[in-house]
DNA sequence: GCACTATCTTTGGTTGAGCC
DNA sequence: GGCTCAACCAAAGATAGTGC
């Protein structure tokens, strides 16, 4: 059942399960994150087989074939939503259900196209696990509890840290010391991240890491950081309602100050300018 | 209170020399 | 060739202040 904001009297198509028993998945017209968090399982999607072991993400969506063919001691959380749920609306055009062309989450639906290289389940290791638990949880609270009329913003704040998380998860694979580095960047950049930090988890001096981040990525590891913060920065700037200072902190930035002087740098424009262009624009589309 | 600018201090990037 | 170290300078980080 779609959740009523009680704050705005308006439908929320979103549901938490705090405990999934993974009978009735998918569910109609809804894309779905379950978070395994105990067992395994096997099961068929869309005739493939794959084998689920905790812990591990799977993203389902409402068509896909699902069949669970055995599983042991598993639990579960499941967060579901319609796909509009990623659109942002301008508030000019709350009113309007079928706004064309709206701002939509970037990474969202992607993870969940199912083919060859990618079958919708995404393995975690424990450092990442614990982060996907407190997203969860802090999921589960915020739609249950629904504290004030910013509650479906973090909600949304949530959805595009996780779904960057999981865009990342899905592209790497090796384990190179820029691999472990950039891994730690993209479960820590919420807080403060030195060189030192970077330099001693890969065993290599500031030197040899920056050339070897330049050979992969073309720029040092904190200029990475610093556009990786500013990508989610800019999510949700276009996805959420939340004060400059509120997305500075959850994208690693300490000052808000700081936050806007490198997004200005980065963009050619104010985070506020930035906003509002990119509502616009892609209504106009 | 929020968004933004100016300025000062601290940290990081670059480069060349040298070691293994 | 791959790495460390030291020095210099630019960029990042921190703080104070302004305007709305």
């Amino acid at each position: 059942m779609p959740q009523k904001d009680r704050h705005k009297n308006r439908q929320v198509e979103i549901e938490f399960h705090a405990q999934e028993h993974l009978t009735d998945l998918p569910y109609n017209r809804r894309y779905s994150l379950i978070l395994l968090t105990q067992g395994s399982f096997k099961a068929k999607l869309n005739n493939y087989p794959i084998t689920v072991n905790f812990p591990s993400v799977i993203c389902l969506k409402s068509g896909d074939d699902f069949e669970v063919l055995n599983q042991q001691n598993i639990s579960a959380s499941t967060f579901s939503f319609d796909p509009t749920f990623l659109n942002t609306v301008r508030l000019s055009q709350s009113k309007d259900l079928n706004v064309p062309n709206t701002p939509r989450i970037k990474e969202g639906l992607s993870l969940f196209e199912n083919d060859l290289q990618h079958i919708g389940l995404i393995e975690l290791d424990t450092e990442i696990y614990s982060k996907f638990l407190q997203w969860f949880f802090t999921l589960g609270m915020e739609v249950s509890a629904q504290s004030d009329d910013l509650w479906v913003c973090r909600i949304k704040q949530y959805l595009i840290q996780i779904f960057n998380l999981l865009k990342q998860l899905k592209d790497d694979g090796q384990n190179s010391a820029i691999d472990q580095a950039l891994k730690y960047i993209h479960i820590n950049y919420a807080s403060p991240i030195r060189s030192e930090d970077l330099t001693q988890l890969t065993h290599l001096n500031r030197v040899s890491l920056n050339e070897q981040f330049k050979k992969r990525l073309n720029q040092t590891a904190l200029q990475y950081l610093m556009s990786y913060r500013l990508n989610i920065a800019e999510q949700m700037l276009t996805h959420t309602g939340m004060s400059l200072n509120d997305i500075a902190l959850a994208t690693g930035f300490e000052y808000d100050t700081y936050f806007m002087k490198q997004f200005k740098q980065k963009n050619g424009i104010s985070p506020t300018e930035y906003r509002n262009l990119s509502r616009e624009i892609a209504v106009a589309q």
